[in-house]
DNA sequence: TACTACATCTCGCAT
DNA sequence: ATGCGAGGTGTAGTA
């Protein structure tokens, strides 16, 4: 068990040279801005990372309870509490952290470039279809990637075997109702844009609700059951990390 | 820097005790499941909670660069590194954390059973709109909560001075074009479930989107502008806590 | 900056 | 278990 004056002067010092902190500790939290909530004592997490991002863990659970972005933090003997002040100024936000007892603190200067590279998200699944039409159905032909980026957010947008003009939305997990909606709104804008009667819509992703099928016929837009790729196998060889490497990886910021 | 054997047998003990555990490392990761990823080597803050969340965080940003839920997770030595590999059998996910370097390990039995009283979400927004009907218009007149749920996901559901049945859609924050779509959803539902001609559509939020005040306007809908209420106001009393145990605080799991 | 949609979303609730 | 919607969502991309 630290010292609460000793954790403070620790932290101060980490924060001046933007470590990145850690401290199991027994706190209460106070937050208000975009809501308000209260958090009675409890043993906790604290991170503060070194971009002054704040979070507050519970020992279970993959979400923090509390956090802030961006904050400017003030850390303070109040009582008999350290509290830890964190403010974000522009967003009016502000949460206290009041810490009664730590049970650890480490701070370090984490140094990372790296980002992390992913497969299997929805710009692939679109890329996929884009790069192999057939999925679709034979004679599906997409539009060029300028004339395509000319109407925003649809993911995929071509001209069917007879010639209609076809808006494909894609889902890289079960569509529900909200996916058909969007298919929706994008078919609708495409036909009063165009001035179009007819708009093909479909919706690719590997299921569907029972609802949002309903919803989709009704619409007269069809699905098409379609699994999105997963270009780089780690799991058979996994040794050979350079695989990551391939054009097909997306880097994340 | 602490040997990787020693991290092991202090990993190991600390995952029997279930104790939530905090290690800085330099590390490299690789998932796959959903989706498939990879995150070259650098140093970072990884988190093992006693329900076995497991979470990899970089020294910036809000969220976890890897991550999983209700791990199995089992470490050893593998060549060089100390390999902690966290797998969801149930849900065919797995998470490879490769440690070349300890910067420091702690764990503790963090015992917490307390939970986050939130104040103005959009369930209070709601409820202050039924309790408040006079700020959507005089003469509205709100449904039961019983006839209302009938109506599944309705936010609030009643008729206005006229008669004609309304469906509110509340948003606590700027609303888009998603919450559109979601009230004309629930409009047409309901016109096709009662059979009737004429519903009104309210979406009642802080703000709107041009976009989605346009499409609003479009099918006839209305914005009405109300902020969702913060009922406790903590900073103008912070030492009377007693506050946030009001009833109209509600806790989040 | 505002707006839009994705996310290995997570999470709670209702069926 | 599945479906559905909220979230102090966070985050990236684009106009």
């Amino acid at each position: 068990m630290l010292e609460l004056r000793t954790t403070l002067e620790k932290l101060d010092k980490a924060l001046k040279a933007f470590e990145t902190i850690v401290i199991g500790c027994e706190c209460k939290a106070e937050y208000y801005g975009r809501a308000k909530s209260f958090l009675g004592f409890g043993a906790r997490l604290l991170l503060i990372k070194s971009d002054r991002t704040v979070l507050l863990h519970q020992p279970t659970g993959a979400l923090p309870t509390n956090y802030m972005k961006n904050a400017i933090i003030k850390a303070s003997i109040k009582d008999d509490y350290l509290l830890i002040r964190c403010e974000d100024l522009k967003a009016k936000e502000r949460l206290d952290v009041y810490i009664a007892k730590v049970y650890f603190f480490n701070s370090y200067a984490l140094k990372d470039n790296e980002k992390l590279k992913l497969s299997g998200n929805e710009q692939e699944m679109s890329d996929y279809i884009l790069e192999n039409p057939e999925l679709i159905e034979e004679g599906f032909k997409p539009l060029s990637r300028e004339e395509h980026t000319r109407y925003g957010f649809i993911d995929v947008f071509g001209y069917d075997k007879n010639n209609v003009l076809t808006v494909i939305e894609c889902k890289r997990y079960k569509a529900g109702l909200d996916a058909v909606q969007q298919l929706r709104r994008y078919v609708e804008k495409i036909k009063s844009s165009k001035g179009l009667t007819k708009v093909r819509g479909i919706l690719a992703a590997p299921d569907i609700t029972g609802n949002a099928l309903v919803m989709l016929k009704d619409f007269g837009f069809e699905f098409k059951k379609i699994n999105p790729p997963k270009r780089l196998d780690i799991s058979q060889n996994q040794s050979r990390l350079e695989h990551f490497t391939s054009k097909n990886m997306q880097e994340k910021a």
